[in-house]
DNA sequence: GTAGGGTTAG
């Protein structure tokens, strides 16, 4: 192995060079205490001057002067005086130390001079870990993650150990699960895995890979810890909709003393957004106003009243948010949108364009869908036409889904086929997906097999095309055909989502699904869903029973129809709430059409406000109408 | 002289 001798010969190198270094550190003239003076009260201009008055007389600073001039250099973000320095230190034949060097990387990496940076980094006769470390990091801040990992490969190979800063850079430019492992592993070996920050890196690192198991992990081996660990941990299951544990790490972390910063709170809100826990959400916002000027944060908080339904309260901080960003407007035109407010999110983005930022690609999305939920066809092929051309945005597989959801809704089956033909993207399973929902609402059979066999190619287990191809079949009655779907589901073991609908009463959440019998006050909930149901009939309600999707005779469909997890919930609302509280319930699948009569119905009967946040929408019913306009 | 956590769609 020649390694061992090569760095001996690196390291003569450098003690030869730090001692003519030294040199100039004699004679200091009165001049260095001028300059460093101007550098502490950071007197730019002053310092400049100094430095071209040495320059004249032919005498040096010392390093420390040097890098004192360099932090004033940053302080006053002056790029061209900075330059000026670098190359005032390097004239005369100076070799500067491996400090100052790395002042002068340090200082072209904040300026964003990464070219620089590296032209400098490569003529440095000797790199110390510091050298290595702050190009790392230039690298990993700008997401140029193969080069960061790459410079680390060769920062080991120069036989030079990585510290903790260097652990926590690379461990942000990390990008596949093999590599991080073996980075943890390094880092269990050097002993580094107790610095807060390599661990806050690393869960988060893991986090990004969906390995939230690795994560926890790593947090719980944790003796003494910061906020930030704390914070990154419940990050990782705020971002991975996992609400729950989220909230729960949450408190254990207030129960280890810890209080609640920006971040902890930003995390928190998403879990409450997840979850639909408009009142958990109303609390954390109590705290929120501790951070008032925080974007972020209120940005996280609009999105947490929207998605929970009570724009009144979007509204309101949307309106006294200042310095809004392209996520506020995003948020808020998505949020209008999947409320049912259209042509007010298409009116939002008309003043965006007047008075707020640039629209982005996320936005464009939020304006799609509101007129896909609006039916407004031409407006959504204006906009689609207009995004590359007035924002420079091209089409993505999300805009082309879009597209395809106005479409189909406005039972534009043709325009769907071409436009599939016409995108530059290969059609996915959530295109073809839309297409066959879109069959089944415009009873198309066969282009809807046509759809489920296209959707099958790609994935043979995707639940929906089975689900929905059957669901086409049933509308038609043709339940052979229903039955072949179930046969070939079960061969596949494939199984439908049950559905599922949930309700915060009294800060626990109730769980229903369909025909549930477990929750304790079910008899009660039966007898008054019965009751609803016989006054709404003789009112004119006929249960429709195209929504029941297998051949059972219309007696025991009424009874699956009567059953729905979302009747359930609503029922339980009513009996929990008094008639003033609005009834939220968020529910796994699309509302059934049914159900959806039948809320309209009865929110009108009752005179409630009852609000259903599905996976895409939300339908706010009150005096028998709903928000959606019955087009969803 | 080098390092960690939070927001919009799906």
């Amino acid at each position: 192995m020649k390694g061992v001798p090569m760095r001996l010969v690196l390291l003569g190198t450098a003690l030869s060079r730090s001692c003519s270094c030294g040199a100039f550190q004699h004679n200091m003239p009165p001049e260095t205490s001028l300059l460093l003076s101007h550098c502490y009260n950071r007197d730019l201009p002053r310092a400049m001057q100094t430095l071209d008055t040495m320059e004249r007389r032919g005498v040096w600073a010392d390093a420390i002067a040097y890098s004192e001039l360099i932090k004033c250099c940053l302080a006053h973000k002056a790029v061209k005086e900075g330059k000026h320095v670098h190359h005032h230190i390097f004239s005369n034949g100076y070799q500067p130390k491996t400090f100052l060097i790395n002042t002068l990387l340090n200082m072209y990496v904040k300026f964003n001079l990464l070219e620089e940076a590296q032209i400098l980094f490569d003529k440095m006769p000797e790199r110390n870990v510091v050298s290595w470390t702050t190009m790392i990091s230039a690298y990993s801040y700008v997401k140029l993650n193969d080069r960061a990992m790459e410079l680390l490969i060769f920062m080991l190979r120069d036989g030079i150990l990585p510290n903790m800063y260097t652990f926590s850079s690379v461990l942000r430019a990390c990008e596949r699960l093999c590599d991080l492992t073996q980075l943890h592993s390094s880092i269990l070996k050097v002993g580094l895995e107790s610095d807060v920050f390599v661990r806050s890196a690393l869960i988060d690192a893991y986090s990004k890979m969906g390995e939230l198991l690795e994560a926890l992990g790593v947090f719980r081996e944790m003796v003494t810890g910061d906020s930030v660990v704390w914070n990154s941990i419940i990050a990782a299951f705020a971002q991975h909709s996992d609400g729950d544990e989220a909230l729960s790490l949450y408190k254990s972390m207030r129960r280890a003393g810890f209080s609640a910063d920006q971040s902890t709170l930003t995390s928190v809100l998403r879990a409450c957004t997840s979850l639909s826990l408009l009142e958990l959400g109303r609390q954390a916002h109590v705290h929120v106003l501790k951070f008032d000027q925080d974007l972020i944060l209120n940005n996280a908080l609009l999105d947490m009243y929207c998605k929970c339904g009570s724009m009144e309260d979007a509204k309101f901080i949307f309106n006294r948010m200042v310095g809004k960003d392209v996520i506020s407007w995003s948020t808020m035109i998505a949020g209008l949108a999947q409320n049912g407010y259209s042509t007010e999110a298409l009116n939002l983005f008309d003043s965006m364009k007047v008075s707020g930022p640039r629209p982005n690609y996320i936005t464009i999305l939020g304006v799609l869908f509101a007129c896909s939920h609006a039916g407004l066809v031409n407006e959504g092929w204006y906009y689609f036409q207009s995004m590359k051309n007035l924002y420079g945005i091209d089409p993505g597989r999300e805009h082309y889904c879009c597209m395809l959801d106005l479409l189909g809704r406005a039972g534009k089956l043709d325009e769907m086929v071409t436009l599939i033909h016409e995108m530059t993207c290969e059609p996915d399973v959530v295109m073809w997906r839309t297409l066959l929902d879109a069959c089944r609402a415009h009873r198309n059979l066969d282009l809807a097999t046509y759809a489920a066999k296209e959707i099958t190619k790609l994935d043979q287990h995707d639940t929906g095309a089975y689900v929905l191809l059957s669901n086409v079949y049933a509308n038609s009655k043709r339940w052979d055909d229903v039955a072949e779907v179930r046969r070939t589901m079960r061969a596949r073991g494939i199984r439908k989502e049950p559905g599922c609908s949930w309700i915060e009463v009294n800060n626990q959440i109730h769980a229903f699904i369909v025909g549930d019998k477990s929750h304790p006050q079910i008899d009660e909930i039966n007898r008054k869903l019965n009751q609803y149901i016989r006054r709404l009939t003789d009112a004119g309600y006929v249960p429709d029973t195209n929504f029941v999707l297998q051949d059972l005779g219309e007696e025991q469909s009424e009874y699956s129809l009567r059953h729905h997890s979302e009747k359930l919930a609503i029922v339980f609302g009513i009996i929990s709430f008094p008639r003033e509280k609005t009834i939220r319930i968020w529910k796994n699948l699309k509302i059934c059409g049914d159900c959806h009569i039948f809320a309209k119905l009865v929110a009108k009967q009752e005179q409630r406000h009852i609000v259903i946040r599905d996976p895409i929408r939300y339908h706010h019913f009150q005096d028998g109408i709903c928000s959606c306009g019955d087009y969803w």
